[in-house]
DNA sequence: ATGAAAGCGCTAACAC
DNA sequence: GTGTTAGCGCTTTCAT
């Protein structure tokens, strides 16, 4: 843990004449160069991070906040992000919260004590209130949704894949095909997520002319489970669509699992189309919505990494387009039922 | 951005009065604490990390080298990692070292540097070099492995999984069951991975004086493609096993793959059991080794903290045990046919 | 080409 | 109780 110092004294020069020389800027004789470069290796030094950040002002570190560290979702952004970063030699601390509000505030305070230079902000629940702490925060941050502030005076910069647009085009896909029957399983509507994804369900089937029937749209919590639930009573109504939009993988396989159990054949009987386009759905030939996650993490770096770079740049919000991956569970095979 | 000096030139006292006022040491009297107090949160005070840390000499973070960021394997690990993190007030840095040495060389360097006050190292390969690397660091580094040190002079703690036990009990439970015909698909011999779980099987087999059959053990890269390809090859070998132990699940579900197509029946013509108690596994009912990544991660963060709360505690090295979760690929129903 | 010195912002030992 | 002062280790301006 040599400084300078010591190695000025050493080499018999001044700690500047040695700071020049171990960074390669400014005028030092090559002899003395050579001297203080063996010198430092002898030593063992290595430059102080603390002491450079002090005066830098920069950290190389970015924060980054995902909210459920087990959903392979967010790792896919992470990998997406850490790329970014890496170029610019910037490493993310990572934060779990779990969606618990108070942390988040945390972190943001972590954030302007200079933590982090920035932060990739990914979260359950945008709402008024975390919103107006990270323009308060007066830091570089990125948020990961579409996020419409009621003023429109966000400091902000956003990533979002536009789900509405998604869960549309999956229901299209049907609607195209022919289907007018097509039930829904989604989140909860008190959610921006639940709320997002529906009403681009229900934009689909306005477009088409189609009427809404209440009785084939059920609400999950996104587990597995919760789609069986929601497919069993579908089956106990007795009003089993010709289609399904689910607003996950996994309720999707959920609902797919009580379908072979009682013997309702996919694609043959009722179509899927499920959302993430996970490992999941790759390995059970589920049909999903690609989300295109690396996408958004590559993307929330490289806004982050340049607004760091600029802090005044204009405010920017980029719209990722999801596509349909079709697999089995949609396949035409028979003629419609209906 | 305000610092204590401007704070303590409003309130009209020096910059210590204002730094034992907002951290609470030292004396202070109760109104000009107040007042301090009150200035801070008006002018928007928060401490600068740098300085803290330049003073403190600890950063608050803690360097996380994974090698594969795709795998939910070491998002179990960071899980449990940051649960004890923290506990402490500790955040991980993550890094993505994709197995690259160089990056791995790198990021020591950086935490030389003050980057992070200590690492956790996750490595596809530990080798002399590395750890001679670790060791010469002299910084608090935790390896996630067994490793054997030549000499036994190592300056580092470790935690593994036993990965040679985990095989071994598996290979255990199908001598158990009375099979003694029992293949595996390993991985490459080259690596410690590889080595130790074959060795693990040897064992078992060596234990209970089965002769090994070589045309029985088959070598994967640890992908669901490779498992498909060494089942295959066992086929057209017309040697197929009582029983297969796998050393991970892809591979394990690739060999199932196979089975399935070619009207190979398990768990009544071959039992299987993988390894890692993945999703997957789970979802598919195939028998594995559960590996408990989260405590890896956990142990890993606790001695860590403890190192660098004291740095010339003994090294030491904790050993968890794995599991069998025995489903249905591995159930006992028909006895078996030889 | 080199050195002296100030300063990044906070902390803590010591003096009053 | 409160202020002075000296660092932590590096960078950078400004003389020389």
């Amino acid at each position: 843990m040599a400084t300078i110092y010591e190695i000025a004294r050493a080499a018999g020069v001044s700690p500047s004449t040695v700071a020049r020389a171990l960074r390669g800027s400014g005028y030092v004789s090559p002899d003395k160069r050579a001297l203080i470069q063996k010198l430092a290796r002898e030593m063992g030094y290595v430059p102080n991070h603390a002491a450079r950040s002090l005066k830098s002002k920069r950290s190389q570190k970015v924060l980054f906040l995902i909210p459920d560290i087990y959903n392979p979702f967010y790792f896919r952004m992470i990998k997406g992000a850490t790329e970014v970063l890496e170029e610019h030699q910037y490493f993310p601390v990572l934060c779990h919260t779990k969606g618990d509000p108070a942390l988040e505030m945390k972190m943001l305070s972590n954030l302007q004590q200079g933590f982090g230079d920035g932060m990739i902000f990914v979260s359950f629940d945008f709402n008024p209130k975390n919103t107006a702490a990270v323009n308060a925060s007066g830091c570089p941050v990125v948020l990961t949704n579409n996020y419409q502030s009621p003023d429109g005076r966000d400091a902000f910069d956003c990533v979002f894949v536009d789900t509405f647009d998604g869960i549309r085009m999956a229901a299209q896909h049907f609607i195209s095909r022919g289907f007018t029957r097509i039930g829904y399983i989604g989140g909860n509507i008190a959610t921006q997520t639940g709320r997002e994804r529906f009403s681009g369900f229900q934009h689909a089937l306005q477009q088409n002319h189609i009427a809404a029937d209440q009785r084939l749209f059920k609400v999950g919590d996104f587990t597995m489970e919760s789609g069986r639930r929601a497919m069993q009573e579908l089956i106990d109504q007795r009003t089993i669509p010709q289609a399904l939009v689910v607003a996950n993988d996994l309720m999707a396989i959920g609902a797919m699992r009580v379908c072979k159990e009682q013997g309702i054949h996919i694609p043959g009987d009722l179509a899927i189309i499920g959302m993430d386009n996970s490992d999941l759905a790759q390995f059970l030939d589920l049909s999903s919505i690609q989300m295109c996650e690396e996408e958004i993490g590559r993307n929330a770096a490289r806004l982050l990494m340049e607004r760091i770079e600029n802090p005044k740049l204009e405010k920017r919000t980029i719209r990722l387009q999801p596509s349909l991956a079709l697999r089995k569970t949609s396949e035409a095979g028979e003629a419609p039922a209906g």
